[in-house]
Order: C-alpha cells, then structure tokens, then sequence
DNA sequence: GCCCCACTGTAAGGTTCCTTTACAGTTACC
DNA sequence: GGTAACTGTAAAGGAACCTTACAGTGGGGC
C-alpha cells in the first residue's frame, strides 16, 4: 500500500499469479484461470486481453469435448524471454539455454583452459549456445552463473572461489559491462539445493538441507522454503566443519584431518577405498558397495558413518525434514547409502531427517541456474514496468 | 485474491497497518497516520473511524506547537485486550500480565512444588497476576508459555520436557480444555531469542543465533527475521552437540563427555572452576574473572574455547550476522567473554558473527513469552473478524 | 433428427475502496 | 491584523473488482 508505486497494484499481483499458472499447469481456459486466482470469469477475460496485448500470452488451442462451445486454452508466449544458464567448473563450463517457459532450448560447453579471462568465457559459451538455439544474445533477458566459492550476499560478487582462479571478486562487475543486463552469480551448491527444491526430492518440503559431497563438500540450507544464503554467503560451507570422533581407519588422527572435507570428498573415498584394500576409484568403489559387493560393504557403512557425523551436528542445530545427498559420491551412494546414513544419524542424536539420494537427472547446478535465471527473468518480463 | 474471504481484504490490510504504527511509534495525528501508512488524509480519516467505532482507538490528546489548529492524536486503546505469559520453570513459574499495547500490568510468581498438576499451577500463577494487575481471567485474550523442552511445531504441545516431569504430551489440550482460549507453548530459549529479536541485541538484524548457556543449553535460530523450529521443533538442541577437541584439562576424555551441554553449561563452570583450583561457584568465578581477577583468566579462556568450539560448526552451518550470549552464564561473562569468543571463533572457521551479550533486563524468556503473547492476541483482537 | 442443457464469451451496470479537489475553520508568526 | 500553514469534512472521480443478463454453440437424451 506504499503510495508512490500504486499503480495497479492489485492488478498487477492478479497478472502475476495468472502467469505463473499458466506456467505451472500449462494452458488453461478463462473460465478455469478465474477460479483458480480468484477471479470472475468477465475479469479473467479482461486479464488476459491485456496480457495478450503485452504479448505475454497467446491463445494456443481449444478444449475439446466440453458440452457448448469449444472454449480458448491460453497459454504463456515462450519467445517473451529467452535466458542463459552457466556452470562454472575447474574443467569445464556448461551452458544452457531456455525459453521463458523453461523449456531448454540448446546446450553448449567449454573448455575454460582455452581463455583465461572469465568474461571471454563466459561470452563465447553463451554465443555458442544462443546460436544452437536459433536465437540472438541480444535476446537474452539475464544471466545466471553457477560457481564454487563463496558469493557476497549484499554485492552478488564472488569472495573467493579456490578451484577457480580467474573468478575473482569484481568479476559481476565485468560481466555486467559486458552484457548489459542481468547477471546473478551463486555458490553451485546452492544451486543444486534449489534444483531440488523446485523439481527433485525436496519438492514442497519446507525446512531441508542438500548435502553436496563430491571433490569440494557442501551444504544449501532451505528453511521455510528459502534458500538461506548467511549474512556473509558462508554458509553451508561445511567442509570446514570440525568431526568429532573421527579418524581414519588407517591414517593419522591429528586435529588438522577432522576436518568434514577430508572425511567424505571425493578424493577421501579414494584414499578410504585403498585403506579398505579396494580396488579403483572411491566412486567406483561406492558404485560396487551400492550394487551389492560383499568385500565394499565395510567401506561404505564407514562412509555413511562419516557422512552421519558431520550431519548429526547440522540436524541438531536445523532440525530439517528432508536431507538430500547429492553430488558424485551421494548420486554414486543413491537410496542404499541414504538409508544407512539415516540409520547411523538416529545413532548419534535426536532429530533424525529422511535422508534421500537426490532426485535430478542431468548436472542439478546447471538446473538450479536455470531455475533462478527463470524466476528473475520472469520478474522482469511480466512486470508491468517491463 | 482469494475469493471466499474477500471482505474487505484490502481495507483490513490497512487498518492492521495503521493499528501496528500506532503500536510501534505512539499516537499519530491523522495526516502523519496517512502518510505512514500510505493512504490520503481522507481515507486515513475514515480508518480511524471504523477504528474507534469497534472500540480499538480513541483520542488521546492533540498536537501542540503546530501551524493550524491542534490536530487530535490517536492511540491504540489499552483496555482492548490483555494477555498473560508464563515462564515455567523447574523451581520457579513467573507470569506477566499486559495490556495490549505491551504495557505491562502485573507479575506473579509461584513455586512449582506446592501442586503437581500443571494445570492447577499455571491457574493459579494466573489468577495472583491478573488479580495484581486488576483484571479479570476473562478478559485474557491469550496465555503464551515458555518451558524447557521441546515443542512438536504441528500440534504446538509438549513432545517431552527433562527438567519438568509433570509436563508431558497432552498438557497443551488440558491447558485449553481450561482456559477456554487461546495457549501457546514454546520453548524457553526460542523465546529468549525472540525477546533479544524484538528488544535486545539482535533488533533488525535478519539472521542471527542465540546460545542460551545456563544449566541447560539451547540455541534460538532466527534465519531471515523469523524463528526457526525445526521439522520436529528440535532445532537449536544444541546440548547434544558432539565437540571436536575437547578435553577438560584434568577431566576423562572418553567420548561420551564431548557434549556441549557436559562443557559449558552451569554445572561445567563449577567442575571447571575447581579444576582451575578457584574457589565459589562457576557463574561467580565467571563473574570475578570479567572484572579482571587475573587468578581466574585462564579459567575465562577455556570458556571462551569452549564456547567457541560448538559455536564455529553452527557458523560453518548457518553463517548467522550476530551471535548473542544469554542465560546466567553468556549474562555473567558479557562484553568481556563475548569478544574473547569471538576471537576464538575466527581462529577456528571462515565465517565470524559478531559476538554479543544479552541486552535483555529482566527475563528473557518471560519477555519473550510476553511478546509471542502479544503478537497473537492482536492477530485476533486487530482482525476484523474477531 | 430435434430439442435442451451446459457451456463460452461479451455487454451493462453495480460495489468497494481509495483519490483528488475544494472549502470552511483554526492558529502561529510576522 | 493579515497571511501562511495546517486540520478536518464534503463531494466528485477513478480503479478494479463483481453480478446479472444474454446471444451463441455443440453434445447427448429422447
């Protein structure tokens, strides 16, 4: 009710929630769509004559089988917005191209040794990308970025991001003089986090935490069905979390190895698997173990044992319903690692989440990139200011 | 948009807004109340009408000192509501009355051991408070009560309460079964985070945590301005938090001692006092050492490490803003053991809040109550319905 | 094969709730 | 003592919703 920007207000919020149906539920008849925000059938009709105006809906076909006439199904007009979804990885960047319905148009990637300046990276995967798609960048509405490291939460600018050292803070700034238009940057894990809450296994949970375990270790915290990002963007960054009462079967247990990060990571499970005398890799080794091998069982119950310490501490500060493991170990680990992990993190506290593999087929931070993009862009587009 | 309540949706929006400015700020003229809320002097003319004529506000006294004739200011009218908020605990229940603009009327207080029924105790604590305050039980609009233990977020009664045997799972039903109104239950240390959220250090601040340290040990979690629970209600149980590297230094180091309940809790200073060769009680020698006694510094370090310890993985987790330090032990060591835990926590993970004491006079957690109290007694009285 | 009923889509008029404009009355300040 | 700045109310206007009414269309019962 703030008195400057009143113009349509409610109108807006009705335009809005029409939209978002439409996207939801996929074409609808004015009838249906009054009911479902709220409104008469006369006033569906006039919201969708304005936003047919706008070019924002267009009528793409007609219920068949009704008793009268056949009524209009209107739908959401995908050429309203194009965006690009990126992942940034050590040793490859991944793009993705959608319509503003989010249906994937193109991919593209990139070896990032081939430019060492971020920007011309970025640029030349997005080109690549928007050409397969058939469309300019020009009509690019924004940008979203996937990235390891941590993002400042006031600025949108990388703090640091180890495994990549051309990202450096600053780096939004170039983008943005280079593109000219929207450009969001977040931690990957967070990424993955909202991937699964908008299609995967955390889907409609309220409270949920996704358990990123893979070269790096992280953590995307949902409370109230938002991503909680922390007043400095750390948080979730759980490989540094001290363990207590671990030690490696076969290493050294000083302080300094307590760390999560050396427990569970990628790298760890190959150092675990050779501790266990197993043979290849740590993801092979959890593949086998999952799939039944009797001589790899030792190895992951030892693996879910490390997970639940470190998830033990995290449910007896956020209590979460749901926790998700994901990344190439969790993935690796699916349902059978996820059900020992549950058992052994009702061993050690109180609140004890349903623990579930995650749920996302394809590369989820690309997904969640997607999603985000999506959700901004779709902020510009249908507003009435747009 | 919704179409069954549509009555007066808008215009309640507004008229609770106003309510709330009143509340917040005091008696306002009408044109200040229009620009406030964002309405014309008409309209907010018309509010206040409505307004006065359910019996909300009234006419407290007029502007001096102004242009033109003295214009009439407006208040909240005190007598439309009352609330009362219990603090159980295991030797001591208090109680507060206020009216409903959180001015408070009355206190009480009683000793748990002269009736084991919690029913029976909570009457009892109630008529003494409403008596004191000059009001009947009657015209209580709610009773909002804090306990240690925790609270199922679904039902909103008791899952279990250690230190209070007589209140168990069905206490909540009975409770209302008697009072024939609105009761809420939560637990203690959530409520003392949300006095410090309303009233105290953590004002304004979106995400911040509270780490009650006093016989027992809880965290409040407080991620984007809201209270977080939990799925079961079991977040912030932050006693069963297992610690990495501790040890007390003349003490066993088996496993089973690395809870933080068993490091820094009231109990713990006193152990940790004598082991330190100091005399008194723990929060007494906390207490001298915070005057600078340079006998029990090094007792006011281990604290402080200790503290720090189970802090640094909830940061890691959460990255909260601030971190406020309550309950007789965070109250004792204020400024001073604040900073040290602070120091301590950035030597030990990435993500450093800023560490303060309490700033809470009185009960927090009463206060807290008193606020919860409050919040849903003008949910009802404010509603239009109501 | 015909009629009717259920449905679509539009037109007209009504309700709610906020706004602007206008004006009469009041008081500090020059 | 006049004016500028304010209060408070009345009247008219506009935004955004609603209901009612009606012409048109097509499947299913008879």
């Amino acid at each position: 009710m703030s008195k400057a920007p009143k113009t349509h207000l409610i109108r807006d919020t009705n335009d809005r929630a029409a939209l978002d149906l439409m996207l939801a539920n996929g074409p609808v008849t004015k009838t249906r769509l009054g009911e479902l925000v709220g409104l008469s059938k006369v006033t569906a009709g006039q919201l969708l004559t304005r936003l047919g105006e706008r070019g924002l809906v267009e009528v793409v076909g007609s219920q068949q089988g009704g008793r009268g006439p056949n009524a209009a199904l209107y739908g959401v007009v995908p050429s309203a917005g194009y965006v690009a979804a990126l992942h940034i990885g050590p040793d490859r960047i991944t793009a993705s191209v959608a319509d503003i319905t989010g249906n994937e148009l193109a991919t593209g990637a990139l070896d990032p040794r081939e430019s060492s300046d971020p920007v011309e990276a970025v640029r030349a995967t997005v080109a690549g990308a928007t050409r397969s798609a058939g469309i300019t960048m020009s009509q690019l509405r924004c940008l979203s970025i996937g990235t390891p490291g941590m993002i400042d939460p006031r600025t949108g600018d990388i703090r640091f991001a180890n495994d990549l050292p051309d990202w450096r803070a600053g780096v939004l700034e170039e983008l943005r003089r280079s593109f000219q238009r929207p450009i969001m940057i977040e931690n990957d894990v967070n990424l993955a986090g909202l991937a699964e809450q908008s299609a995967g296994a955390s889907h409609g949970v309220k409270d949920s935490v996704l358990a990123w375990i893979d070269r790096g270790l992280g953590l995307a915290v949902i409370v109230d069905g938002r991503l909680h990002r922390g007043a400095g963007g750390g948080a979730g960054e759980i490989g540094y979390l001290a363990i207590p009462g671990a030690s490696t079967p076969h290493g050294s247990d000083s302080p300094q190895h307590a760390a999560f990060q050396s427990l569970v990571s990628v790298e760890a499970m190959d150092t675990l698997a050779r501790a266990f005398g197993l043979r290849g890799s740590g993801v092979d080794c959890v593949k086998t173990a999952v799939e039944g091998d009797p001589d790899a069982e030792p190895f992951l119950d030892e693996l879910a044992r490390r997970l639940a310490l470190g998830l033990a501490g995290i449910c007896v500060v956020l209590d979460p319903e749901l926790c998700v493991l994901a990344g190439e170990i969790g993935q690796a680990g699916g349902a059978v690692l996820a059900n020992r992990v549950q058992k052994a993190i009702a061993s050690l506290g109180p609140n004890v989440p349903t623990v579930v593999a995650s749920r996302i087929s394809g590369d989820p931070v690309l997904r969640g990139a997607l999603q985000m993009g999506l959700d901004t862009a779709r902020d510009e587009v249908f507003s009435s200011q747009g």
